[in-house]
DNA sequence: CAGTGGTCTAGACCACCAC
DNA sequence: TGGTGGTCTAGACCACTGA
């Protein structure tokens, strides 16, 4: 049993939205029925829902019960972060190509990302993602000199290589950050995702980094329009996404 | 003053990442430090860290000191939502023009998002946004019934609905759903945009909700790309984000 | 006006980290 | 081993909602 009391509170309450006990616009227990029922303070009550708030199921105004909001399972860091582990956690098949892998000097933009010093070897690395057997993403990545040779030793055709490296460097993602825009397929994606250049692409980059912050990689993924679609949840007291300008 | 002691300490904390004396990769306080200085109590200063690891400013791991993952300002809940109000906190000049605005029956997913009774009518608005006087953005908007009138009444080239409807009636969004994908112009998106047709776009669609949960508006904005990028930060403990599987 | 969530306190014990 | 963050408690007062 989940022995943080928080925790299995939150997750019988997210259960019961999910399976419909509580369905949207509907109304949760107030925080001291909650404590009473499960023994807990208040403090601990306020843990839990706290942590359903921040997933956007449900909302809360002062002196009124909190309502449930959305009844959609929220994804995981991992889903976010790694193709592999989204595409299992949705049902799809995924399949990966490695079509280069090289070591080569970082960018001036590679290396600011991965807060290594300019000019240091990184691992660059070319991969066209399928889903259910179809081409859907080309990814290029850039992995910081320090993780390079663990991403050497994998498997050609390897599923995840994040799980790779928590599994066998125990070199493990706490953080994220994540781009997103759209632009036009180059030559080369249009070549690999068989569609013709120019067409829209949905461009995630991100860098994931370690528990201390260290950088581990540089990631440009580029999704076949209609393959794939991003969704947040945002409130008046917190919100995760914002909106940048680009050139113009 | 801000008379809540957990955003004073907050705010505090947060001009001091971004002004750089905590640069990122560098230490904050312990718990204990921040409360002593603060003479506030470890449960507040709690609060107040947490706020800014919501912003995915700080990273924390148990046993070690708190650490700086960005030094950059977060954007609000209103700059998420509004066209307007992003554009003028990013220090550009927007303006808009209507070019339809009709009543009629909600569409099968107009009724769905907006909460509402299938064949309901809506107000269908259809706005062209520009940035420093360039054109930007399409946007496609389906207000619910009970702010149709309100709508209506507003100056055909007024700067911000969503704010008119703060102003005017009241009416705020406190709550918001957002879909991010990439998809070819059409042949209206490309008249008004002036790019030719199957060009990329940035879609964002949305649902704005008032604290109560009910939805106001479910809108389609489309942009050119190049002009707008989306950001967010997650990490291992709390996910905003997902990604969700298109049709295929 | 009673009920509810928002804020705050002053303790406590534990798991984990770095030295 | 001492310091740190993670969890939890049992109170308290206040601001707001809704009948």
């Amino acid at each position: 049993m989940g022995r943080v009391r928080y925790l299995e509170i939150a997750e019988a309450l997210r259960a019961a939205i999910l399976s419909g006990d509580y369905p949207v616009g509907a109304q949760l227990p107030s925080e001291s029925d909650l404590a009473a029922r499960w023994s807990a303070s208040r403090g601990t009550v306020r843990q839990a829902v706290a942590t359903l708030a921040s997933e956007g199921l449900i909302g809360s105004r002062q002196g009124a019960r909190r309502i449930v909001l959305r009844q959609e399972r929220r994804h995981s860091f991992g889903e976010l972060n790694s193709f592999a582990q989204w595409a299992e956690g949705v049902g799809h098949e995924v399949h990966s190509r490695f079509l280069s892998r090289t070591r080569r000097p970082a960018t001036a933009e590679e290396a600011e990302r991965l807060a290594l010093a300019p000019g240091t070897e990184i691992l660059a690395v070319l991969r066209l993602r399928l889903l259910d057997g179809e081409p859907t993403m080309v990814e290029r990545t850039a992995y910081a000199d320090w993780v390079a040779a663990a991403v050497e030793a994998m498997e050609p055709d390897c599923r995840s290589v994040m799980d790779g490296l928590a599994a066998g460097s125990a070199i493990v993602a706490h953080y994220g950050e994540h781009l997103i825009d759209a632009l036009a397929a180059g030559s080369e994606d249009a070549r690999l995702l068989g569609i013709r250049r120019g067409s829209p692409l949905l461009r995630q980059r991100h860098v994931s980094a370690t528990n201390t912050g260290r950088p581990i990689e540089w990631s440009d993924d580029r999704y076949l329009a209609g393959s794939v679609t991003f969704s947040v949840s945002n409130s008046a007291v917190a919100t995760p996404l914002e909106r940048h300008a680009g050139d113009r």
